[in-house]
RNA sequence: GGGCGACUAGCUCAGCUGGUUAGAGCGCUGGUCUCACAUACCAGAGGUCACAGGUUCAAGUCCUGUGUCGCCCA
């Protein structure tokens, strides 16, 4: 007998670590690069090294995986590239705090000692997330992970600044940038995270200097009036038309402020009078270089006050600041109002730090240029966006784009290379270490202190894994890579700029599709957060259900571009799915003949001709339209629509109707057509655990080695393989779908249904015996019947099937198809039941048959509709008559015994 | 303030270029431990497709407006 056997429930947990283990042992996940094979590439989405796997990682990266696998098992020379960023403020700061629980602080270790600290910790505590994605089952080719801080990848950085810098791209400029006082350092505006905080507006008396009164000002930040330098009106604003070249006294400090008129000033905000502070407001900063302004310091990179300020102020916090202005200001009489007031404020996205707006001294990058082809890339459809309405937050960006901040004054990161020759000033700006130059041999060279943002590796990550700026193996044959998936929050930190990097060196789209995956939520559609605490691990989740459950569920889940609601107890679904599959392997495995260790059968894409019987041909039907539809939606990043298709093939069709058809046959056969029937199972079967291995990997795999144990050597070369995932995805045999076995086969159906139906509704309990009498049909549909008696009576409880030309009063009965299916149960059945079901189903059925037939009835529609259509509304009236007329018949028939 | 998206069964969602009787999963109700699976099987109930107009022979689907919710940008 065939030694193998299943245990009676799937148990993920134990065989999808050793799966794992021998895929990752056994190279499968290294991508080949053959002669004249097309690619297939996808570069992660580098994790932070600080991160740890969230459910927004498991949607994306099975995403990924379901296309990787998918085009592995299509042949192509398939690469997923993972790796990480090197997070440069989040990891910085993780050290910092540890640093701190030993009493010290960066500057105790000196700046070389503190870079090594970070590689240290880098080392043990790093990339997490790059083993939990393991556990995903992630195929990934590990052989090429990358960092972005590998010496590689810090090549093509330099590479890329030097060569910005040489076109002019890259420069230096003293402007207002979004300051962390917190970390001490400037961030780029899409870094920046607007909040809404409720706060005031402080209403400010500021007097004139003629004495002639005083102008109220509103502000969000009194503190900030240490600062200004001017009082700013709309031109137009007749109230204050008068007040145009005089000035007015700046309490506190003293100070003369010109009045200026600009039209930047809003009527309608608050008294529609503004206090103008250069130095500390972008708005302000346009204000004072329009005017000639003077731009006054008063708050330090710490956050707190300058000397600039009086002395009682100097040296305190803005929060404290703004206490005293206020109470100082009170008392001098010059605070009008208070009111309250909800504004938003920027806050460093990830550690939530309130933004300063600071004037400072910062590298930028100049981002016209650059925007422009990676507009025309999008625009000219070389890259295509799903959903597609990204574009317009993509083009609405890059069209308003300003420049971007790059430089940080942090450590963890790469060193900006730049070096200025102390004795002559000339600045430097070279790939190479000018120190080796001998041109530079007894000079003092000073290398700017400023590390890159992170995002300036990030951007050019599609090339520099694969070894750019050297024209490696890998960057001939991989780049550009095919498609990108990755959550919309990034579009313009990340996507935006690849594409920016990418047309700027190759003059080439880095991917030429990108598909945005909605935000997880809890099933209230709150955002998950540690906070809140919903957000469940998705380690406990894989541990309790399955890798292969949760990433089926939370694909399923997935709508076409919106947010996706998830709870872990979805996953029963999934994992109940898993469960069926192994269940209907038992079934198979369990009738197979013990005379032998093998059992030939062949894969269902390589059958040489459809099988004579009209159950084999409908599954087999059955199976290339889903593998159809799946193919399709796969190929249009409609991964839902893929899953619940591949489970509604194997559900419905496969296990509810196919296998317990089978049932009858094999116990009904002889053993000749038995190994028949099981060979035709199995081929099925085979074809559905490739069909659904990019969904399903480990399961798919577990039930592959059985029947490749069981069968291979029997298996066309094409189909051998010692793993499934190298395996072919089901060849599409579309010749195979046939929609008349279809039909025909939907007659066995809605019998067995109207059989089913009956008994239900009649509460017939499944012990009582029951018999069928058909009325009417064709000689074609007699005959279908009676080749199908015995599955019909299994399938729907029947003792006997039989024909007649007569119906006695007091049966049950149905319609469909033309026949009328007839449960001779006079006497036994509850005659009140059945007259209320038909009553039911007359009801149904007029309905549909008036509004059809109001259609018919309408000349515009016969003379205006097409034609198929036209005869379709026909034909449906017809059946509809024809059913009408038979139930209306039994229904007062049974109506007249019930009322006898 | 500008833009984008969503609104279909109790819940989460399908429904693509207008045209079968608007579907699925979960949940619910009733019945089954039938020798693959109770993580299962069978049957059933449940929908004014947010609202109001319009286009059309025909609107869940297209157009306009309103409302509610969410996101992004300023």
């Amino acid at each position: 007998m065939p030694k193998v056997t299943l245990e009676k429930t799937y148990t993920p947990s134990t065989t999808e670590t050793r799966i794992y283990q021998t895929w990752e042992s056994r190279g499968y996940f290294v991508a080949p690069i053959r002669e004249g094979c097309k690619p297939f590439v996808i570069m992660i989405p580098p994790p932070n090294v600080t991160g740890m796997l969230t459910l927004g990682h498991v949607l994306n990266n099975s995403l990924q995986d379901i296309l990787i696998r998918w085009h592995r098992m299509l042949g192509e020379d398939t690469l997923w590239l993972p790796g990480m960023d090197h997070a440069g403020i989040a990891t910085q700061i993780r050290v910092e705090s540890e640093l701190q629980k030993e009493g010290l602080t960066r500057h105790d270790l000196g700046r070389e000692k503190m870079v090594e600290r970070i590689w240290q910790w880098k080392e043990l505590y790093g990339g997490i997330i790059l083993k939990q994605l393991r556990k995903l089952g992630a195929s990934c080719d590990w052989s090429r992970e990358r960092f972005t801080m590998d010496e590689s990848l810090s090549r093509a950085v330099d590479t890329i600044f030097v060569h910005l810098y040489k076109k002019g791209l890259v420069y230096r400029g003293k402007r207002i940038v979004n300051w962390d006082p917190v970390s001490r350092t400037a961030l780029s505006d899409e870094q920046v995270e607007y909040r809404n905080v409720k706060s005031h507006l402080w209403h400010l008396k500021y007097p004139l200097s003629d004495g002639s009164g005083h102008l109220v000002v509103a502000t969000t930040r009194p503190e900030t009036m240490l600062g200004d330098t001017a009082i700013a009106v709309h031109p137009d604003d007749s109230r204050y038309k008068h007040l145009h070249g005089k000035s007015a006294i700046l309490p506190l400090v003293g100070r003369t402020l010109p009045i200026v008129a600009d039209t930047y000033v809003e009527h309608e905000f608050g008294t529609g009078c503004v206090k103008v502070t250069p130095a500390h407001d972008p708005n302000d900063f346009d204000i004072g270089k329009r005017h000639g302004l003077e731009f006054v310091t008063v708050i330090s990179p710490e956050g707190k006050m300058t000397d600039a300020v009086p002395e009682e102020y100097r040296g305190l916090s803005r929060e404290a600041a703004r206490k005293l202005v206020v109470k100082h200001l009170e008392e001098q009489g010059l605070l009008e109002k208070v009111e309250p007031y909800a504004h938003s404020v920027g806050h460093n996205e990830r550690t939530g730090t309130v933004i300063e707006p600071l004037l400072s001294e910062q590298w930028f990058v100049s981002m016209k240029g650059l925007a422009e082809p990676a507009i025309a890339a999008v625009r000219e459809g070389r890259i295509k966006f799903h959903p597609q309405h990204w574009e317009k937050t993509y083009f609405h960006w890059l069209e308003n784009v300003r420049d971007w901040c790059i430089s940080r004054q942090i450590w963890w990161g790469h060193r900006i290379p730049l070096w200025t020759v102390q004795e002559t000033g000339e600045i430097i700006c070279s790939v190479d270490d000018p120190a080796n130059d001998p041109k530079y041999k007894g000079l003092t060279l000073v290398q700017d202190p400023d590390v890159l943002d992170t995002w300036f590796s990030s951007w050019l990550w599609p090339f520099s894994t694969l070894g750019w700026p050297d024209n490696t193996q890998d960057l001939k044959h991989f780049f550009p890579t095919s498609v990108l998936i990755t959550a919309p929050d990034i579009i313009f930190l990340w996507v935006a700029r690849m594409i920016m990097s990418s047309e700027e060196i190759f003059h080439v789209e880095p991917f030429h599709d990108v598909y945005f995956t909605g935000i997880v939520r809890d099933l209230s559609g709150r955002k998950m957060s540690k906070s809140l605490g919903n957000s469940p691990d998705p380690l406990d989740v894989i541990e309790q259900y399955g890798a292969d459950a949760l990433r089926f569920t939370i694909v399923s889940q997935t709508p076409r571009g919106g947010d996706i609601r998830f709870g872990s107890e979805l996953c029963e679904s999934g994992r109940n799915f898993a469960n069926k599959i192994w269940n209907a392997t038992r079934l198979i495995l369990m009738n197979l003949p013990d005379d032998g260790d093998e059992f030939a059968y062949t894969p269902i894409d390589c059958i040489a001709a459809v099988p004579d019987n009209l159950i084999d041909r409908w599954i087999t039907s059955a199976f290339f339209s889903a593998a159809r539809d799946v193919t399709e939606s796969l190929r249009d990043f409609r991964f839902s629509e893929a899953t619940k298709r591949m489970y509604s093939f194997v559900w419905n069709d496969y296990c509810n109707w196919y296998l317990e058809l089978i049932k009858t046959r094999l116990a009904e056969c002889t053993e000749a057509e038995q190994r028949e029937t099981l060979t035709q199972a199995l081929g099925v079967l085979d074809g559905i655990l490739r069909l659904l291995h990019p969904v399903m990997p480990f399961i798919t795999e577990e039930i592959y080695q059985t029947l490749r144990q069981l069968s291979e050597s029997h298996w066309p070369e094409s189909h051998r393989s010692e793993t499934i995932m190298r395996a072919p995805f089901p060849m599409l045999r579309c010749e195979y779908i046939d929609t008349e076995v279809e039909d025909e086969f939907s007659l066995l159906q809605d019998v067995v249904n109207s059989l089913r139906n009956i008994r239900g509704e009649l509460s017939i309990p499944k012990a009582t015996a029951m018999q069928a009498i058909i009325l009417g049909g064709t000689k074609t549909q007699k005959e279908f019947l009676t080749t199908f008696t015995p599955f019909i009576a299994k399938l729907a409880g029947l003792d006997a099937l039989t024909f007649s030309t007569h119906k006695e009063k007091g049966w049950a009965s149905a319609v469909a198809h033309g026949l009328e299916i007839c449960v001779p149960l006079s006497g036994l059945i509850d005659l009140k039941a059945e007259q209320a079901r038909l009553g039911k189903e007359l009801e149904r059925l007029a309905r549909l048959a008036n509004s059809t037939r109001a259609k018919l009835e309408n000349q515009d529609f016969v003379s205006r509709a097409k034609e198929d259509v036209v005869e379709q509304e026909r034909q449906k009236l017809k059946d509809l008559d024809h059913a009408l007329e038979k139930i209306s018949r039994n229904y007062e028939e049974i109506k007249s015994i019930n009322e006898a």
